[in-house]
RNA sequence: GGGACCGUAGCUCAGCUGGAUAGAGCAUCUGCCUUCUAAGCAGAGGGUCGCAGGUUCGAGUCCUGCCGGUCCUACCA
């Protein structure tokens, strides 16, 4: 209803515009700082005052005609140096949410891929690895609230550096045959073993550097698929990706695809590309210097400021001199496939079944399940990745636009985010070793290579945990069980708002202590809210009351006499806005706008709750009219609370 | 060396494409449970928006320089 009024007033200035001075300018909206000046105020005098060479406030005041006929506007004011002011018919406004309005305009067409989690699937999903799938699940729902279609991709690197070095762990540190890793991967926690077991790798790689050749040898065979290495390499990397299914599974985040590398190798996707790219002359053979032997992308291809004249050692090598290509390229190879530019597609089979039904596929090595529905092929794609890769996104994009797809490499968004570090305090919390160097910093930076971290599953029991005791404190008399479910519900909700509340690039400090917090600025506060609002109806039923019937108890007029409370009236406004939310957390690409709007709609709820006993109120009007408010705003929490994905609890 | 990001209350952070008196949470202090659950509500204190210039009707927001911090800049991913 909001954008809705947002959208009929910007037409009309911008048709009054035309029509009286000929001016075709976009119309600007905002939303007063302060509430008494009404809901919208235009500040488009202000542009016009050059042009038109006038004060603001006399063009304000020509233009405040332009607007007064629009329909569910009440009043036009001009006000300050020359801002116009609008006051919306508050009754007109409240009978359009209650009666329901229709939703302007169709959602773009076209199929929007968000790619995200892509952890390496050879240890523990940590709290980095949180950030990034709360972000990207969060984002999908948001499109999806929206109308959008959404293709959740999940990339499993299963071929690389990570996974053989856990491979050569198991081989040479351990010298465990197949059938024993077969059997630990079979008992929980595998994925725990492995980070212990990776970070002990790693920390012998730097002991004996002739083990490298372990690397390269286990590598060299994963990626050629061949023998008992290759073998190892998939049983690992196969099991680490269920435990991450699960954890993830935990906070609700669900995939539709999962590609893998080692299928974009057997189907060879890079030669297909790679043929692509010498045509367009997007890459070239080095004769010379430190790159001789390797085919590089010249720089000026992603780097704004480098000129033609920047030389070989610039460039970025794409296929090593010795035949072998890197990651980029394949990232090329598949942000190709994404947008269905290929020529080429994987097979694919059933991975997991969710509780809620929903099917995971992955690609498949041979020929795959016929049922499979078809996946890529996209418009738009996002790729959830972290701020530090951004190099590396900007050479996939130049790729794409090398080979002259100008329109898919603008629609090629790396959705960017900082990393989640450690609090220093928090690793002393977790007896986490700190250098001399760490303990001057703000943050420490985590590391699976040093295993060094917060593992998702263990923040995840610890957050249940706590709030498993508040429940117990609150309810001892409902069933355990319940009580079980209720504290997971809201350890969830608390962790997915911890994650979302702050924006993409600002780095988080990992604080424990924050992180289990319930109070204030927190997912529970909003859960809370929700429950609070679901009670008031729950209490109205347990006293033998049904719901009035609000479409047919409350009229235009007496909506408008309750609303002339102010109070009222901006109680109803806030929660009126999810839509306008949305909306420009979407268009700003921030999570976290729409997680901030979730949080003020329940702090006006519960202000609202404390002022106002509901079901104690005499008069009958406004009796009615408060329990319509007070289901109102339960629709909009719980519609909110679902597209962040917080499950709202039936008690707290 | 080159590129990018950050610096706002004691702490952690918001501040939408430049707009009206710079906000929230935490922490501190003071009140409020006989009422639809106090995981709540109300209030108080707390600011040179890193520094200096510039652009204009108007700058926390845009530009330049400086100071401080971080990340990237592999034939690793």
């Amino acid at each position: 209803m909001f954008t809705h009024l947002e959208a009929e007033t910007s037409r009309a200035l911008a048709a009054y515009l035309q029509e009286k001075y000929e001016l075709t300018a976009p119309v600007v909206t905002e939303q007063p700082k302060d509430p008494a000046f009404g809901e919208l105020a235009l500040p488009a005098a202000f542009a016009l005052a050059k042009q038109l060479r006038k004060a603001p406030k006399a063009i304000a005041e020509e233009l405040a005609a332009g607007l007064r006929g629009v329909p569910g506007i009440a009043a036009v004011e001009v006000a300050g140096a020359g801002y116009l002011n609008l006051r919306f018919d508050r009754g007109a406004y409240a009978e359009g949410l209650l009666r329901g309005y229709e939703r302007a305009g169709a959602p773009p067409a076209g199929k929007v891929i968000v790619e995200h989690t892509n952890i390496n699937p050879n240890k523990a999903a940590h709290i980095g690895h949180l950030r990034n799938s709360v972000l990207g699940d969060t984002f999908v729902r948001m499109l999806r609230g929206a109308g959008r279609t959404v293709e959740i991709q999940n990339y499993i690197d299963n071929t690389g550096v990570q996974v053989a070095d856990v491979v050569v762990g198991f081989r040479y540190l351990e010298k465990k045959s197949a059938e024993e890793v077969a059997a630990l991967a079979r008992a929980p926690k595998f994925d725990y073993y492995c980070w212990d077991l990776y970070a002990r790798m790693s920390a012998y790689y730097t002991d004996n550097p002739e083990a490298i050749q372990w690397r390269r040898d286990t590598l060299h065979a994963i990626e050629h698929g061949e023998g008992e290495l290759a073998a190892l390499g998939h049983l690992v990397a196969d099991a680490i990706v269920e435990c991450h299914l699960t954890t993830m599974w935990r906070l609700g985040i669900a995939y539709d695809v999962l590609p893998r590398e080692s299928e974009i190798l057997h189907l060879a996707f890079w030669s297909t590309a790679f043929e692509q790219l010498k045509e367009r002359k997007a890459v070239y053979l080095v004769e010379d210097g430190k790159n001789k032997g390797c085919w590089v992308m010249a720089a000026h291809h992603f780097r704004d400021h480098a000129g033609e004249e920047a030389g070989d050692d610039d460039a970025k090598v794409i296929v090593r001199s010795n035949g072998t290509v890197t990651y980029v390229g394949k990232d090329i190879a598949y942000q190709l496939w994404k947008f269905g530019l290929l020529g080429k597609d994987f097979h694919y089979r059933p991975l997991r079944t969710y509780p809620d039904g929903h099917v995971a596929w992955v690609a498949a090595p041979d020929e795959g399940d016929p049922a499979a529905p078809g996946f890529g092929g996209g418009t738009e794609v996002y790729n959830v990745i972290d701020s530090r890769q951004s190099y590396l996104q900007d050479v996939v994009v130049a790729g794409l636009r090398a080979l002259g797809y100008e329109e898919q490499a603008e629609r090629s968004v790396h959705f960017s985010y900082e990393m989640v570090a450690l609090s220093p305090r928090t690793c002393v919390e977790l007896g986490i070793p700190l250098s001399e160097e760490d303990k001057a910093k703000p943050y420490v930076e985590v590391s699976g290579r040093k295993g060094l971290g917060v593992k998702a599953d263990d923040l995840i029991d610890k957050l249940i945990e706590k709030a498993k005791a508040e429940v117990d404190a609150r309810h001892a008399d409902k069933p355990a069980d319940e009580r079980l479910r209720v504290a997971t519900q809201i350890a969830t909700g608390a962790l997915r708002y911890f994650l979302l509340k702050f924006t993409r690039n600002t780095v988080i400090a990992f604080d424990l202590q924050e992180a289990l917090s319930f109070e204030g600025e927190t997912g529970p506060y909003v859960q809370y809210a929700a429950v609070r609002a679901r009670n008031i109806l729950r209490k109205l039923e347990e006293r033998g009351e049904t719901l009035p019937d609000f479409a047919a108890a409350l009229t235009g007029a007496s909506l408008g006499r309750q609303l002339a409370a102010e109070e009222f009236w901006q109680l109803l406004l806030n929660a009126s806005k999810s839509e306008k939310a949305l909306k420009t957390a979407l268009e700003s690409g921030e999570p976290a706008q729409f997680a901030r709007y979730a949080f003020t709609l329940a702090q006006a709820f519960n202000a609202f709750y404390h002022d106002f006993p509901i079901l104690a109120e005499k008069d009958p009007e406004k009796r009615t009219f408060l329990l319509w408010l007070a289901s109102y705003f339960h629709s909009q929490l719980e519609r909110t609370l679902a597209i962040l994905c917080i499950p709202a609890p039936d008690y707290m």
